[in-house]
DNA sequence: GCTATTCCGTACACTTGTGTATTGACAATC
DNA sequence: GATTGTCAATACACAAGTGTACGGAATAGC
């Protein structure tokens, strides 16, 4: 019934036919987005990829490696983000900053995906240590971001880095506060 | 071995040797602060109390029926507790203001228990739209509060929108940020 | 002190999930 | 085109969780 998993493709489409690491990190992601981590089963991914179980613990050893695989990826990709983006930034101190509030909001409105995935792993977080430590380090370093640009605004240290809390976490309670199902 | 459910009492002191609808929920709230919702399994607080899921299965009809009691009763205690707050106020627009700080400061502070159930909560609430709205609900109560102060002190009511909204949903993003485990 | 109600234990059936071992199909390469 | 990896299906064992049915103890009322 399902169209996936047709046999006589050479190319390998989007609805390839076999599998790999990373489609399997994909099902992953998606399935944390809209369900929580604990939504993120092997049984549940598998039926969702039109395969069995069997594919699952080909690529990985265990649950637990998905999962760390998931963070792990997600990791890298935010601090890419962030070292980018701050290479990006160009202009006034004021204009940088508005480049950044840019940045952080489309992150948070257009990129639904992403902060519904950042909400399951804070979830995640408060019952990890690990984790936690993970997302105090990528909050460290968006926070950086704000920080330099008031401190460039304002010229006291003490005022841009309350200015700095204020308005990320702001943003992170926006973020929180506004999501819905 | 367990020093409860001891026979010989009869006047049911903290450890009483028949349990009632509230001590399922107290167990409940417990368990959903330091383990989020998922963690409130009949099983898991049957073990807890020492007792088995018969006896949860006389107070509550299902596992359903127990975290929406939950719920109801953190809502309640929510409502009035805003209540409470709001008739208690008193001084200049400023003073008024700082109370309510305080007490916000407080509720993420001290309160450590209330903060992290509220957190599992929006956990839930992103995949439950009756939970979100709840949440909706006493957040739009909360920001009521800050922004008659804010509304008292600038006297513009768009700034004061503005300044209530960047201020509770910096609480909200520091209790996200700051929780660990 | 007998009875009725309230609360809990036990046993069973069922579901969902993980992990292992083995086998089978498919693709690449030579 | 036979062989060698690579990927997936199947079958099994196991654990944890829910819900039901029924019986039994503990308490309260009379």
């Amino acid at each position: 019934m399902k169209p996936a998993r047709t046999a006589g493709k050479t190319k390998p489409g989007p609805e390839a036919s076999r599998l790999n690491r990373d489609d399997w990190l994909d099902a992953a992601f998606k399935a944390v987005v809209d369900g929580g981590v604990e939504a993120a089963r092997v049984l549940v991914l598998a039926d969702r990829l039109g395969v069995t179980r069997g594919s699952f613990y080909w690529h990985f050893a265990d649950h637990a490696e998905l999962i760390s695989a998931l963070l792990a990826r997600w990791h890298a990709r935010e601090t890419e983000s962030a070292r980018s983006l701050e290479s990006e930034l160009s202009g006034s101190a004021q204009e940088e900053l508005e480049q950044v509030l840019d940045f952080a909001l489309a992150h948070m409105g257009t990129d639904l995906e992403n902060m519904r995935f950042e909400l399951a792993l804070r979830g995640l977080g408060r019952r990890d240590a690990a984790v936690a430590d993970m997302l105090a380090e990528i909050d460290q370093t968006r926070l950086a971001l704000f920080e330099k640009r008031f401190q460039r605004l304002t010229g006291d240290p003490k005022t841009a880095t309350d200015l700095a809390a204020l308005f990320y976490l702001a943003i992170v309670g926006g973020n929180q506060a506004l999501a819905r199902p």
